[in-house]
RNA sequence: GUGGACGUAGCUCAAUGGUAGAGCCCCGGCUUGUGAUGCCGGUGGUUGGGGGUUCGAGUCCCCUCGUCCACCCCA
């Protein structure tokens, strides 16, 4: 067996600081908004029984068939890495008793797992912002949380996203339509790609979202779900589009938009990007009204979606990294104490403050200028008998003898 | 899972089958407690890994790992 080289697992990748930063301004900006909208922050499970995923998502999805990291563990339960954050909320809200503790308005941050050929935007360990609304029965609710992703991206700055909404129907329209489109389909068939004809048996849905040209080319007058929503179905999604419109917020209805997780009903939207390539979907939900029941709860109608934050980091516009406020450079074994000192003094007053590590002027100084300090504060033995620092301004080179306590303020100012 | 491109120093990249190099970075020096520019010097590679062909492989062949791109699908 050859020594293999030690590296994290395909796909899974390490957050370096410079990366971090960026995700850290996804997950403030999230903060900041759902806040507004009175959204308290869930911290679930990463491990989960692998069934609930197959009872919520489904056992015929790729997610479920074929992209879950699912193991036995020594006990013999069968257990897997969460693929998506949804089924893991509703598991836990009703785990926590909270049925009859009226609306819960739930956000959560963290890893997700799937087992896919990784490609930019596509990891198989991605973090992902949640937002999950229970107990939310009508277009109002629809069209806050969309507003909330919409406001969410806003504050993210981020250029050139659209938001695509579409109505999937409930149990009452949907089989009808199913059954039309499946029709409609077969009677093409000859004319689909080979994929397509698969999903006519496995998911009719899918092949209105075929990527082939020529499937698009034949589908041009396919039956769509809008046109055949029942009146409860349709009456929904038209006020949720009178909510988007009176919040002014730009969206496009694309009868094609199809979720690939099961629970999904009526509405479904996605954001997405033209600047990732094949992943262009930057954030994703919808309504799942059936879901809570099909794990064992009381029928409880929910909304919620899920945003991608490498997707999303990677929009970003570069930003300049954070710097410290002073470096410490001390010259001379006997001011080791002091030095140390006068580096906690500053930091007590709330600076952000390096210390050299003692050394050569000439190593300290270089030390100092790679990170970026716009002071270092000089500390010999001059200044320990003095009780100052000699502190210099790393732009103009001029220095100054000063008390350490007044350091801050001529650094602020 | 399928198809394709790629993998050489920490980084970006060279090297008609014939001694593995450059730039940047890093470290040290250009006299004593002062950085960015300059000059001088230095560290650093089993060419992703393993087999094969050959007198000789970074280069050709096979396998494997990884990255990227597309499909599938999704955040």
């Amino acid at each position: 067996m050859s020594a293999k080289k030690l590296q994290s697992i395909r796909g899974i990748h390490d957050g370096l600081p410079v990366e971090v930063a960026r995700w850290q301004r996804v997950e403030q900006a999230a903060r900041k908004v759902f806040g507004g909208y009175a959204f308290a922050e869930v911290r679930m499970p990463i491990l989960e029984p692998t069934e609930l995923f197959v009872r919520s998502v489904g056992e015929d999805t790729d997610i479920v068939s074929k992209e879950m990291y699912a193991f036995t563990d020594q006990g013999g339960d069968n257990i897997c890495l969460r693929p998506e954050g949804t089924a893991g909320a509703v598991r836990a809200w009703l785990q926590g008793g909270l049925t009859r503790a009226g609306a819960q308005r739930w956000y959560y941050i963290g890893p997700m797992f799937r087992r896919e050929r990784p490609q930019k935007g596509r990891l198989r360990q991605f973090q992902q912002i949640g937002v999950e609304m229970f107990s939310a029965p009508g277009p109002v609710e629809d069209a806050e949380v969309l507003a909330m992703a919409h406001a969410f991206l806003c504050e993210l700055g981020i250029p050139d996203l659209t938001m695509e909404i579409n109505s999937l129907g409930c149990d009452a329209c949907r089989p009808a339509y199913r059954e039309r489109l499946v029709t409609y389909l077969q009677a093409r068939a000859a004319c689909l790609c080979e994929t397509c004809v698969e999903r006519i048996a496995r998911n009719p849905m899918r092949v209105l979202d075929c990527k082939v040209a020529s499937c698009q080319q034949e589908l041009a007058d396919a039956p769509e779900m809008v046109c055949h929503l029942c009146d409860e179905c349709d009456t929904h999604f038209t006020t949720v589009q009178k909510g988007l419109d009176a919040l002014q917020i730009p969206y496009r209805v694309n009868p094609r938009i199809v979720r690939g997780l099961d629970y999904y009903n009526r509405t479904a939207f996605e954001i997405v990007t033209d600047k990732l390539g094949a992943q262009g979907t930057v954030l994703a939900g919808g309504r799942y009204d059936g879901l809570v029941q099909e794990l064992g709860g009381p029928a409880t109608p929910a909304i919620g979606f899920a945003a991608g934050i490498e997707r999303l980091a990677m929009l970003l516009e570069d930003t300049d990294a954070a710097v410290p406020d002073v470096a410490v450079v001390a010259l001379g074994e006997a001011v080791h104490g002091y030095a140390l000192a006068q580096a906690d003094l500053l930091r007590k007053a709330g600076l952000s403050v390096v210390h050299c590590g003692g050394g050569s002027a000439k190593r300290q100084f270089k030390m100092a200028d790679r990170e970026c300090v716009r002071f270092v504060a000089v500390i010999g033995e001059d200044e320990m008998q003095a009780a100052t620092v000699m502190l210099k301004n790393m732009a103009s080179g001029e220095q100054q003898s000063v008390a350490t306590a007044a350091v801050a303020a001529l650094i602020a100012a």
